[in-house]
DNA sequence: GTAATTTCTAAACCTAACTTGAGGTCAAGG
DNA sequence: CCTTGACCTCAAGTTAGGTTTAGAAATTAC
């Protein structure tokens, strides 16, 4: 039983359909951590492919880098993540992704009254006149589109 | 009863909430085509505040610009949308909307699953080894989260 | 042991979607 | 008439999220 010594980042980026690049990118942003092999080469758990997937789905739901980095930051520096650690930041996750799926649905219902209605060129109309209706919330139609919330500070 | 003379674009950027600038970027797009009066000043229709905030929520929605222009080529270019210009483009936008609804409501249900299960670290999880498992779809978790459809080619 | 891959770093480059700046015009108020 | 503020164009700068390139070192495959 030799000792773990971890695998390549071509593995990785075979396993996730990543870029290499796009991996050493991940760690300049602090998304990952590999360490080094005596030959200076990066190792990664094998664990990170789930890391990487993890970076990929919630980048496509829309979070930056750096959201995805607050949500990761829950996860366990030195050993691999169980699947209580998982549980835990998922869970954080699935908040913001409820909020989105609901910003979404909002949307959709105004969309479907205002075709039902006739009423886009009225001034009752949610798509109409944006900045009147919502400045408190900022400006634009930005009220039918959920506040991007911070996930830096997230525990 | 004097001519109908249209708005600035500073009183269109009020009403949004856009910059002038992303306005004037807008037109260079080709998502909106203002007219000019005698002093060589852009002049909008009222009703384009609808028209960028149609752009906005596209936007935040996740299309890009040219897909966006794409929705808006089905506008009339001479004269103010009607109501049922609005539904008809409505209509292709949120079979888009509904999709991207549905990509994320499947994500939720495998995150909630994975988590209820405890199976993260298990090669049966959705989360895991992306590769392997949908590997006809493309790369990564890229099977969770629904292909990019073009919208370019929407009659 | 040698050849072919892979990996390394650093810097340059890329696209999308804008913003900023320079230098100048136009329109309204006093 | 003069000032002020909104507007104009065109070019360059900015940010996010990467990719590409070059030259060198490490690893793997035969």
């Amino acid at each position: 039983m030799v000792a773990f010594s971890g695998v390549s980042i071509g593995y990785l980026a075979d396993r996730t359909g990543l870029a290499v690049s796009a991996i050493r990118y991940y760690e300049a942003q602090g998304l990952i951590t590999p360490w080094r092999n005596s030959g200076g080469q990066r190792r990664f758990h094998r664990a990170d492919i789930r890391r990487l997937s993890f970076i990929m789905i919630a980048q496509q739901i829309g979070f930056s880098l750096p959201q995805i980095r607050g949500f990761l930051k829950a996860l366990p520096g030195g050993r691999t993540p169980t699947p209580e650690d998982w549980a835990k930041i998922s869970e954080g996750f699935r908040d913001h992704l409820d909020q989105r799926i609901e910003t979404l649905q909002q949307l959709r219902e105004n969309l479907d009254g205002c075709i039902g209605c006739g009423c886009l060129s009225l001034p009752k109309c949610a798509l109409y006149n944006p900045k009147d209706r919502a400045a408190q919330k900022g400006q634009g139609p930005r009220y039918l589109m959920g506040d991007h919330a911070e996930a830096e500070n997230h525990s």
